[in-house]
RNA sequence: CGGGCUGUAGCUCAGCUUGGUAGAGCGCUGCGUUCGGGACGCAGAGGUCGAAGGUUCAAAUCCUUUCAGCCCGACCA
């Protein structure tokens, strides 16, 4: 009879962690790879925290004043050839579409019928600015009609070569936002807004620590200005970068005649903004908060708050535990958490309990309640909380109800305090070269090193041997002089570098 | 697109060197024993061995071709 391993995953983080990675996903249900090379299949478990992070991005994007509509998810390839830097920075990893119709290939399959032929051949879309850009341009007439605020959440296809669930897959789903505005100042203050928006949801949503910054030239999203980011730093010290938000100029709306009449009647170009998430989002949740008994899941995006587990020994005593389980069930719904319900789940399958209980430890519920015939005449329940761990305490069964909001406040704000201390922990200042490429060494653990720099080919140069990226300038920080470390030359403010996923 | 490797049960894989009735573990189904903890016993279902061609009395095994996938590299807003 082997015992069973010390943690729920193998192998630890400390092991190996991109293997743990997998197995975290693989262990909570969230995810598997599918027939198709480089797409997954979300399932329940992992869809009901995307549709939670939705509807709460949702809701905060209508309460700014946002609208969401939807576009094609084809795009004819000639609209991609219109903003240059654009194309060069998505045409190597586009799926295209030349055919309409199917034929027998006459060995008994199908084949691409030649004499359907697309014309003009479709790409499925890598992202849509320039399919809104140009619906946008017939929206457009009157200084009246801007500023136009809108959002899709769709599905886009990116060619990978290289495929990690959730972090990088061909097809993804995720938000676009997308807004027109008369001025610049006005397109920048947009793109700030929902940088602050993305930064407020990864803290206060997700528990997940970020620097919001600028990203440098070699960084930034093609065709854009300027391009504001999310950094978040894994728990194997690398970055991530969660989300984006671009000042897109007047690029596109050059290249896509985004005109209007401005009050002194000027026909004049817009300018445009984009940003984004998408499900890479649950790929940093899972790495910021799961630990080697699996996932651990933020109090305010678990789609089970609680779990409760009946345990009895035969159909005479789960009777009178499932009864009891019902009612704590039902007081505990009554209570309300972060503006709803608490959501419980009561399993009772016939299944073995430690079997069971591992199950829902895997897919990282907050709290987990066990019921069994004792705590029933006791008035008790086993409580246990996912990012604690250890054994249940036993409490009693009211208090533990009057207390349950509070208690999952306790676990949401505990994560993000721990996320942040580890952060804090691999964060460096450093002021020379010696000293960034000792602290990057392959050896090393690495983490985030705030240093001066500036931006350039020397720069690039230096960090690809190190494998090393700039992730942003944080748009916080202060104004500081100092020396670039890889060139010298005077520079005003640092900069974050971290390897990144 | 270079370099390496793998295709056998739902999953992970053994068998191939030396050709001779298709295997294991996990999972699944049933029955029983267990049960405050990731159980155990017994019985069972499940495979044209990636595909095509060749050698042979005989091919999962040898040869040729082909397809698919994985890893390393290159690439990756």
């Amino acid at each position: 009879m082997a015992k069973p391993p010390k943690n729920a995953i193998s192998p630890t983080r400390s092991e190996d962690y991109p293997e743990w990675y997998q197995q975290v996903i693989k262990g909570a249900d969230l995810a598997e790879n599918s027939d198709v090379r480089g797409c997954m299949v979300i399932k329940p478990w992992g869809y009901a925290i995307w549709e939670n992070m939705q509807r709460r991005l949702d809701d905060m994007f209508k309460a700014t004043g946002h609208e969401n509509a939807y576009f094609p998810l084809f795009i004819p390839m000639s609209f991609l050839e219109k903003e240059a830097e654009h194309v060069e920075g998505f045409a190597k990893e586009c799926a295209v579409v030349t055919h309409h119709r199917l034929v027998d290939n006459g060995q008994g399959g199908l084949m691409p019928d030649p004499s359907a032929k697309l014309e003009e051949p479709l790409i499925v879309r890598p992202t849509s600015e320039t399919i809104i850009g140009a619906t946008f341009a017939r929206w457009v007439q009157s200084y009246r009609d801007l500023p136009i605020l809108i959002n899709q959440w769709a599905n886009v296809v990116r060619w990978e070569l290289r495929t990690r669930m959730f972090l990088r897959t061909a097809e993804f789903l995720w938000q676009e936002g997308h807004t027109v505005h008369a001025t610049a100042e006005e397109a920048q203050a947009e793109t700030m807004a929902i940088l602050k928006l993305y930064a407020d949801f990864a803290e206060n949503t997700m528990a997940m620590p970020v620097i919001q910054g600028r990203k440098t030239a070699g960084e930034r999203f093609p065709g854009a200005v300027d391009t504001l980011s999310i950094e978040a730093m894994m728990q194997d010290r690398k970055a991530l970068q969660a989300g984006t938000s671009h000042f897109l100029g007047q690029n596109f709306a050059k290249a896509q005649e985004i005109k209007f009449q401005s009050e002194s009647g000027e026909l004049v170009h817009a300018w445009t903004t984009s940003w984004g998430v998408s499900t890479r989002l649950i790929g940093g949740l899972l790495m910021t908060h799961a630990d080697d008994d699996g996932l651990v899941l933020p109090p305010k995006l678990a789609p089970a708050h609680v779990v409760i587990l009946p345990i009895y020994k035969n159909d005479d005593q789960r009777g009178d535990v499932i009864a009891y389980c019902e009612s704590l069930k039902a007081e505990l719904e009554s209570e309300h958490y972060d503006g709803a319900p608490v959501r419980v789940k009561l399993d009772d399958r016939d299944l073995r309990g430690g079997e069971k209980k591992w199950q829902w430890v895997k897919r990282g519920v907050p709290i987990r309640i066990e019921v069994g015939p004792r705590d029933i005449a006791e008035g008790k329940v086993a409580f246990s909380r996912r990012d604690l761990g250890g054994k249940p305490e036993f409490l009693e069964r009211a208090g533990v109800v009057k207390e349950i909001a509070k208690t999952l406040e306790t676990i949401q704000q505990t994560l993000f305090d721990r996320a942040v201390k580890l952060r804090d922990e691999a964060t460096v200042e450093i002021n020379s070269l010696e000293e960034f490429e000792k602290f990057f060494a392959a050896d090393a653990p690495g983490g985030l090193a705030y240093c001066h720099f500036v931006d350039g080919p020397e720069m690039e140069a230096k960090l690809k041997k190190l494998k090393v990226t700039a992730r942003c300038i944080p748009i916080d920080g202060d104004a500081e002089s100092g020396e670039c470390i890889f060139t010298g030359a005077a520079s005003e403010r640092r900069g974050v570098f971290a390897r990144a996923y």
